[in-house]
DNA sequence: AATATTAATCGTATATTTGCGATATAAGAT
DNA sequence: ATCTTATATCGCAAATATACGATTAATATT
């Protein structure tokens, strides 16, 4: 690749796209569907849910956590995560409005 | 990777993760904008808008035409894309589905 | 027919992602 | 103090993604 080229673009569009790589693996939506399930915050569960090694799914959980979809505490030996409902709406407004808004305006296809 | 653990995660969960795949790069973000402003089909100008080569549009046009999100016919020389609302109106309920019906069940973080 | 224009594809380099085992860390239990 | 238990992190291998220039293909134009 030798150069980055996502500098380039506007802060929306990368905000978006970042979004978008965080839900852009099954294993990460598989995640995100458990902890909403379930109010109570999981941790272990998820890598026995998972077909997943632990060092994983630990991963998959740090890329959600970095991106701020989901939020994490440390319970003693165990840590807790839940969804970040703040941030995923957030998200979500962003989404419906770059696409809905452009929607209104034209709707039909042309090809 | 040496192994694909995917195919293990349910088809709704890989088709949103597709979905979100196909989004997840600003480059597509601003195509998608391009094409939605437009109810035009334009091809080469959206070349000449992003900060990229010729081929590296066409390949990102490519990924976004194999997601679904796009469609594209040739016109002589030259190709014509527009938006594929269909699909993205699908897309975006199941989205909708996924996490709006999940977050009245609970709503509140609990870390 | 020869040339220009437009876009797709090929080949290639590099970066990033995904996944795992092994190890480290940190707190609770014995 | 030692041993579990739970989770994070490190190091590595393999797969994918990103980007570009060069080439090809297909159609207009001259």
């Amino acid at each position: 690749m030798a150069i980055h080229k996502k500098e380039s673009f506007t802060n929306k569009e990368q905000e978006l796209a970042a979004f978008a790589k965080a839900i852009s693996h099954p294993a990460r939506i598989a995640i995100l569907k458990v902890l909403a399930e379930r109010n109570e915050c999981i941790c272990g569960e998820i890598v026995d849910i998972l077909p997943l090694a632990q060092s994983t799914v630990s991963q998959h959980l740090k890329e959600l956590k970095n991106a701020g979809l989901i939020l994490g505490t440390v319970e003693g030996p165990r840590s807790c995560y839940c969804i970040n409902w703040k941030a995923f709406e957030k998200f979500m407004a962003a989404f419906s409005f770059l696409f809905n808004k452009l929607k209104v305006q034209n709707e039909k296809a042309c090809c």
